[in-house]
DNA sequence: CCCCGGCCTCAAGAACGCGTAAAAGCCGCC
DNA sequence: GGCGGCTTTTACGCGTTCTTGAGGCCGGGG
């Protein structure tokens, strides 16, 4: 779940936040002066932070400077100063992005996204399956098993794809012929019979039981976690 | 040297951001409609874009998909709508940032450097990449092994720049075709297994039994670190 | 009880993709 | 013109992968 820390010294604002942040799914921390925004970040380690730059105790630059200190951490401000020269001052200061209120909340929660977007991206995450036998690295395209790497035909690693894309769903036996060998092949289910039973043998602790290449019969296939 | 292009139908706005960013130092690239837009970026790969939406060909979220699709390019969006409506819809298509017009060009400046800030930061670092063999370096564009330097042609470089840029990560085979020998030629995968055979000659230690550069069969290459 | 559809397993030939070598073509340069 | 470096093309042997068919298992329905 992704965290925002929300630092400001009005209550109403930091309620209205938490509650549409929380309504949307984000992970809340808070924060009303410089100083406890600091240890909260360094505790919390939030994914992006939301900050009002007319805090009592500390300026706005400070806190962005304390934070930039030791994190890439995306920083939005908060302020009701519409002046270029508190704006530049602020995201030189290395801010990412600067609001003015009153604001408009889609806006801000717009803003936020692309934020917590851009600090994805710096982390590199790798969208990676795993389940308690083997792991998926759809990055690299690699299986990994107790340790070791797994070599996947092109049909198979076409397979494991589709399936580890939808953990946990059902994925209709037409699709994957469709996807993996086109169109032309959507009947050909014995394809996948062919196919599951060499991946099982590939991956599972015991082939004749799999416990996550599932097959549910008539339906399709299901990578269960 | 930080290079800026900038996207807008109205000349004088193109002018006056020319003339602010050139006297700060930036390289300042142009174009006046998307289509071209897109062309530029592609050809010069800029640090940052700034983007007018009011284009007379494409609809600004078109421009951003279109850029997305392939960069990170951070991209600051100028326009004249200043409701929160057109602000969501381009922030979550991937840009940056959303400047309104009329627009403070301190403020604008500060956005810009926040934006390049970022895309600095993300490709982070120098640009070396390492194996226990050979040493690729991305700055110079030379390869080194065992201390000595280790003459590439420009093919070979192609290559290898290709699979140092995406260390560890399966590269297909139609996009190093793709890219080394350009959209004609995506079916000659001939040519890859005859570069890599010389590729290995001059990189692995023991070309039969490669370590580094890697064939997945019916997939790609990679290059294993 | 038997039949049938759907599934799993096994195996063998065909088709494919890879590595290698070497020849042939294509510059630019002396 | 001749030379050297680079790229493109051709040819062949080999191992892997894909496809296909046959047989067996299981559960539900007639």
């Amino acid at each position: 779940m992704t965290s925002v820390l929300v630092v400001d010294d009005e209550p109403q604002i930091v309620r209205a936040l938490r509650i549409n942040l929380s309504a949307r799914g984000y992970d809340v921390m808070t924060a009303y002066d410089g100083k406890s925004a600091l240890g909260v970040a360094v505790a919390g380690k939030p994914d992006v932070v939301v900050l009002d730059l007319g805090l009592p105790d500390l300026d706005g630059v400070e806190v962005i400077a304390g934070l930039r200190g030791w994190s890439a951490i995306p920083i939005i401000v908060l302020s009701a100063r519409t002046d270029s020269a508190a704006k530049v001052e602020a995201l030189d200061a290395g801010a990412d992005d600067y609001v003015t209120k009153p604001f408009g909340m889609d806006e801000l929660l717009a803003r936020l996204r692309a934020a917590v977007r851009r600090g994805l991206a710096r982390d590199g995450g790798d969208p990676i399956v795993e389940t308690s036998s083997f792991i998926v690295d759809l990055a690299v395209k690699k299986v990994r098993r107790d340790g070791h790497e797994i070599h996947l035909t092109p049909t198979e690693w076409g397979l494991v794809e589709i399936l580890a894309r939808n953990p946990g769903r059902l994925v209709s036996q037409k699709q994957l012929l469709q996807e993996v060998w086109g169109p032309m092949h959507v009947n050909e289910s014995q394809y996948l019979r062919v196919y599951f039973a060499q991946l099982r043998r590939k991956l599972e602790a015991d082939p004749a039981h799999p416990r996550h290449l599932i097959t549910e019969p008539g339906m399709g296939y299901r990578l269960e976690l």
